[in-house]
DNA sequence: CCCATATGCGACAGTCTGTAGCGTTACAGG
DNA sequence: CCTGTAACGCTACAGACTGTCGCATATGGG
């Protein structure tokens, strides 16, 4: 419930985030939607490697291989940043966050709005997992 | 000014993290202080390629080289993050927080307590760069 | 002036990633 | 029922990055 997954590559990130944006997606699919022109075994090669590692699952449709997220993007995402902060700041999500103000990246104000956002956001989607 | 350092492997983050938290240091020091015993020429390549990285600098004090971090630990890890919320969320560092509130990483009280603490940082510190 | 010592360089194996060819298997139509 | 087509997984392979060193070289101190 807890597991690392393991980093992705350029490419393996482009795709995650195909499989993200569009639904559920075939190989064709994001062959399709990618910039630079892949082969076919390419494509499958690497959302194969995204499945081993966890971000994907697939479910078969005929003889079709439909792959879609095993996680939230917002999931995957949190937890990217989770591991950063324990790396860097020993586990102080606080640090980062003045480090951020510091950098110019977010100013209070913003920080405070988000804080609310992320309140309603909560309450929006209520108790949704329990 | 905005320099994407190189990603940093175990050993690398490892060291970086003692240069960090010990004030400048030597090959030998950083050394010592590491866990697993290593040899000194290991640990001189790592230093140097962590110069190479931009992550630290040296100077030189007799025939001994002496490594400082180039940048502050909480600006590396900001830094880190913002990459994270570039590449999974569209730079919508709200969304990673919601994924962190939904993940239990933490709770909109924290998130709040969070901003205040960062205010009263910047507060503290003073209109230091300008 | 010489030696001990700290340095950089080059090397090497193991792993990860991008990229793809190929043999195999399984629907779909004749 | 047989076969062609299409999708699949497997294996491969070169290039980068990393962890780990050994070694020839340069240099400061006595």
């Amino acid at each position: 419930m807890d597991d690392r997954l393991p980093e992705l590559g350029d490419l393996e990130r482009e795709v995650m985030q195909l499989v993200w944006a569009h639904g559920p997606v075939t190989a064709e699919i994001v062959r399709e939607r990618l910039p630079r022109r892949l082969k076919e075994s390419t494509v499958r090669t690497v959302l194969r490697r995204l499945e081993e590692k966890g971000y994907a699952r697939h479910t078969v449709d005929g003889r079709t291989y439909v792959y879609h997220a095993a996680e939230e993007r917002a999931k995957v995402a949190a937890k990217a940043v989770q591991r950063i902060v324990d790396w860097f700041c020993n586990g102080s999500i606080e640090e980062v966050l003045v480090g951020m103000v510091d950098n110019k990246m977010l100013d209070q104000q913003q920080l405070r709005e988000l804080a609310d956002q992320v309140a309603k956001a909560k309450k929006v989607r209520g108790v949704k997992k329990e």
